[in-house]
DNA sequence: CTGTTAGCGCATTCAT
DNA sequence: ATGAATGCGCTAACAG
């Protein structure tokens, strides 16, 4: 082995052995082009030979700004809760920002100030918010992390009353999308297995599902609702609930995939036909559900799209910041896309 | 809206409302025992009343240590790809270290030293390598990392040649237990779909299948295998190629679950009885893998735990290299479970 | 074009 | 038990 922790070579190593002042090689390193470029030769040689690599840390503390954005995820399992999409990190990237991540796990409390302090304490620059639920002190840490501490906040998440900008899904949108569908499809007695009744999303893919109902003419009221968990068990147990409740229905909209998988499961075991008898319509378009049996109609999102915009507002917002203006930024609502399979 | 951007509050601020020296401060802040009680008081209801949070990036900068750990992960869909795992954001926060991401898309070019540069520019203490092609520009890269640049790197995927410790899932045993289990269960022509060509798991568990296969007494031979790409396409592409190739068979081991859903959807194309005509088995335990028809077979492997392994043979590797010895650490290896289901 | 001075916010000597 | 001086590695503002 070589040795282990050879002393990091600093900007003064490399003035040294160019026989430069610390400026110059700063100049170099940034790029500036008011150097002569006999020196500047000069200069990039001693880095080259030293494997000089200016130290970030360092001079993000002086510059006052840490080119560092947080990420406040879920820590579950959900699909689009835990999993960071590419769009947040190419985008990041070419923005020159790092990511620093902090996840919330199920079991933990609810997140209070100690939990995004961690990220304040390291400075980011911004905050981008992918907790979906609807928790009254969520809205109020997100409110104290924008105007106490003064960084911006953008969420993935459509939520309005939390006050900040979002980059969303339009679930409202795809809850309208998927039960038109089935009601184009001659369907008529549609009920919808949600998700988890305090998520954001859930709520809102309801509503879709309840304003395309009624402008249909068709019934909508609670008896035709049931919450899961996002999970195949509430699918499996929400389709069985219905059935005890209503005797019969000739469709699903459920609020996902994995919901609906659950769904189907049940409806296998009691003999039904798919799509014959019931049809069925998830939300995500899951890795997997083109080859459920039968393959799963869905709704697709554009996560990669989502995380793009998140991101691109949440520069713009710390730009306006750093030039003392308060932005007002539009939101990008991401449209859903019906994806059509064999069970409806 | 309140002042957009109030100056932040540092140690000085403190120093001068309480009546004290900056040293004060600090050793308040760090809790340090040498300061009287009264002082104490004193100090930290400044530090209350100006809501002082201290600077972790001027911290990290003097004491040259950035309490951040890098991550380098797929930026793909496979599941414990992209996704980080919660054992290692739980254990990485217990540790006091803050993670970096940085991606590998799949269409990015190979990783070359560009690839960690923003990771190492920030002075990560450590890297959890989380990229399981069996490339040798990565054994490479990783021995660069730390023999060059003296950053110690955990690989969550096993991998003995790159010569750094892992903290892995024995995907060997997995495809023993595997094929072991389809063998006790009476089959005996017991194909395999693997996962693709140059992955290091994908190899592990193909070997784990000879192997079971071979103390069997049963042919294994390059006939009764083909390599997908982890998803359902390719298991349906393979077990329609096996069938042709072979004519048939009565048991599927697949690289993982997508790829046994999709190698099962082509079986009931087809019109075979599961398990009875054909068993099914895969590794992964995806959410929804209960739900599928039949519920599928699987092995899972423990990922929390190996995060948390990870996690902590880098911070002992940090500990090391800053007391200057060299640490020849035990792998972890994370025993495969197996889960069965009406599939087999 | 280049060098000097200063300081980001903090912790680590050493004094007292 | 407290304070003063010093410097981490870098860049901004000014000189020359």
């Amino acid at each position: 082995m070589s040795s282990p922790s050879k002393r990091k070579v600093s900007i003064k190593d490399v003035a040294a052995t160019a026989g430069v002042s610390l400026q110059t090689v700063s100049r170099v390193v940034n790029g500036s082009e008011e150097v002569a470029s006999a020196t500047r030769e000069r200069v990039q040689a001693a880095i080259d030979s030293l494997g000089y690599r200016r130290n970030e840390l360092a001079r993000n503390l002086i510059q006052g700004r840490s080119r560092t954005l947080g990420v406040v995820c879920a820590g579950q399992d959900y699909l689009g809760g835990r999993q960071l999409n590419s769009g947040i990190t190419a985008e990041a990237e070419a923005f020159g920002y790092a990511l620093l991540i902090r996840e919330h796990q199920p079991d933990d409390p609810e997140p209070d100030d100690r939990f995004v302090q961690g990220l304040l304490d390291r400075q980011v620059e911004g905050i981008l918010w992918m907790l979906a639920e609807r928790h009254t002190a969520h809205e109020a840490l997100i409110r104290r992390i924008t105007e106490t501490h003064g960084v911006p906040v953008v969420a993935l998440v459509r939520s309005e009353s939390v006050g900040v900008p979002f980059s969303a899904f339009d679930n409202f949108g795809a809850g309208v999308m998927a039960t038109r569908h089935l009601i184009e499809r001659g369907r008529r007695r549609i009920v919808h297995i949600a998700g988890p009744e305090h998520a954001w999303d859930a709520q809102e893919r309801l509503r879709g599902w309840r304003h395309a109902m009624e402008e249909a003419g068709l019934p909508a009221d609670d008896s035709h609702l049931v919450f899961g968990n996002w999970g195949p068990e509430g699918g499996e147990a929400g389709f069985l609930t219905l059935r005890e409740r209503l005797g019969g229905f000739d469709a699903v909209f459920a609020g996902n995939d994995h919901t609906a998988l659950g769904a189907m499961s049940a409806a296998h075991k009691l003999g039904l036909q798919i799509p014959g008898d019931v049809a069925f319509i998830g939300v995500d378009d899951v890795k997997g559900s083109g080859w459920y049996v039968p393959p799963l109609s869905t709704i697709r999102r554009n996560r990669v799209e989502m995380g793009r915009q998140a991101v691109r507002m949440l520069a713009r917002l710390i730009e306006a910041g750093r030039a003392g203006q308060t932005l007002a930024l539009p939101d990008y609502l991401c449209a859903p896309e019906l994806i059509l399979r064999e069970s409806s």
